[in-house]
DNA sequence: GCATGATAAATGAC
DNA sequence: GTCATTTATCATGC
């Protein structure tokens, strides 16, 4: 049993699967929120892990790859970006 | 059957060092990212389980039979220390709520 | 075929 | 020394 869990634990760190749609919309909404600073805290990693159902570790993944790639490419990100400043403006408003 | 297209046996040597006096501004680029053989990775967590933390004696040694700087050991040992660390945090949190324990 | 998440070198703060 | 990062690379999803 302990070697079925051992196993099933290494495959589970070499599979990649992709986060659901509501867990992705979380993250963005934070990112593009925090444009000018996008570096949450220990706890908001925390909390965003929470609201997201996935690992601190995996909060920080994504804000490194979304911060390089970003930065890399501004322009592909543009749409995405008005659609969620769009967003948090109305919740800011309400 | 070293599959290694990246030429990695000598991992060090260029892309920085800007030759002593030259280049009075000195941007001094980030070194890319090189990544390691199988050979030198085999070696160096060799010697990463027989001990995590490695004196400076064998980190030359070692350095110079894989042919990367001091620096580049000394810095994998911490990267692999960090690895172990966040691989015991994972195997916690995978662990703790299990159906079977 | 790229998008995306995870990992591997390399840097810098402390 | 640790540790959060940056960056490139790897592996997979679709």
């Amino acid at each position: 049993a302990v070697m079925i869990l051992r196993s099933r634990f290494l495959d589970a760190r070499r599979k990649r699967r992709n986060f659901n749609k509501q867990a992705t919309e979380i993250l963005n909404e934070y990112f593009y929120s925090h444009l000018s600073n996008p570096y949450p805290s220990e706890e908001a990693k925390e909390e965003l892990a929470k609201k997201c159902g996935i690992t601190v570790s995996q909060v920080s993944n994504w804000f490194g790859n979304k911060r390089i790639r970003y930065k890399k490419n501004i322009g592909k990100f543009q749409e995405e970006a008005n659609i969620y400043a769009a967003k948090t403006a109305v919740t800011a408003t309400n | 059957a070293n599959t290694n297209p990246s030429s990695s046996g000598s991992a060090h040597s260029a892309t920085k060092e800007p030759a002593k006096g030259a280049a009075p501004n000195a941007p001094r680029t980030r070194k890319k990212r090189c990544p390691y053989s199988k050979f030198q990775i085999r070696e160096l967590e060799r010697e990463f389980f027989f001990n995590v933390y490695i004196n400076k004696e064998k980190r030359l040694q070692l350095s110079r039979m894989l042919n990367l700087t001091d620096r580049q050991v000394k810095i994998w040992f911490q990267n692999r220390r960090m690895k172990e660390k966040k691989l015991s945090r994972d195997r916690l949190q995978y662990f703790s709520g299990n159906p079977l324990l």
